[in-house]
DNA sequence: CGGAATCCTTCAGGATACTG
DNA sequence: CAGTATCCTGAAGGATTCCG
């Protein structure tokens, strides 16, 4: 055994961080730009297309889009079509999607209530930055 | 008040869904394509910069120190310099970063459990998709 | 050892237009 | 309404070199 090589096993057996391993490709997409926040969007239940271009500030329809199939493709979302006029298409998670959710709606919740926290600290770095080396 | 928009009280008051809000910026931050991995690799204790370089397997030299130095930044990561020849610096998880670094762990964990569920679903999609329209 | 600086490439993602 | 199809740009990120 290789001792030279950190005990890591707290970490999903570590796999996560050699590349091209596949823990390490579904946390990628995961936490891919846009995938938390569809997936957010689609903890209380099932929402159009275009009600989620509306709750998902600042996306393109491109990026809904692609970011949807993905996690359909990934069995995180399901797809129903409705075929009325005009056509009316409902995305909602699967249940491995919703176990997957509520992991990610934590860390969402985490960074509104330690907003302000972060921010002082990046303020403060930011100040000790800009001070010169330390005149005598 | 806007009754069109959608009730999303569940998804850390819905503010993550607002860009150029502190609380997306800051989920952007932790779901970066690093950061995950490397508050993961800290979450042991602390490691010095070659010995995360060498667990996060891909990541470049300068990959690593831009997103420590952000992490330091917003307060998720200590750096502290030994004056050593050769000098040694570690980097370890705050307070404030272990808090958030157990729920990216567990994002990790899942990714790593729910693996193979997530690769059969791909590959059913893609030969459902690979399929012509259906033949009489 | 632990970086900073530079150059260079690629591709994620935005804008726009069109369709069933 | 719910998307595809292009085109195009900026910035993320890789490779390489140099430094205290």
């Amino acid at each position: 055994m290789d001792t030279t090589f950190p005990d890591l096993r707290r970490y999903g057996g570590a796999d996560a961080f050699l590349r091209a391993c596949k823990p390490r490709a579904i946390l990628d997409m995961l936490t891919g730009k846009w995938s938390t926040l569809v997936m957010g969007a689609l903890l209380d239940g099932p929402r159009r297309f275009n009600e989620l271009r509306r709750i998902l500030d600042g996306i393109t329809q491109k990026m809904l889009s692609q970011t949807l199939r993905a996690l359909e493709r990934d069995g995180l979302v399901r797809r129903t079509v409705y075929p009325t006029i005009p056509p009316r298409v409902d995305y909602e998670l699967t249940e491995l999607g919703r176990s997957a959710g509520g992991l990610l709606a934590a860390i969402a919740e985490w960074s509104a209530e330690h907003a302000d926290e972060v921010f002082a600290a990046r303020r403060a770095y930011d100040e000790r930055a800009a001070e010169p080396v330390q005149p005598i």
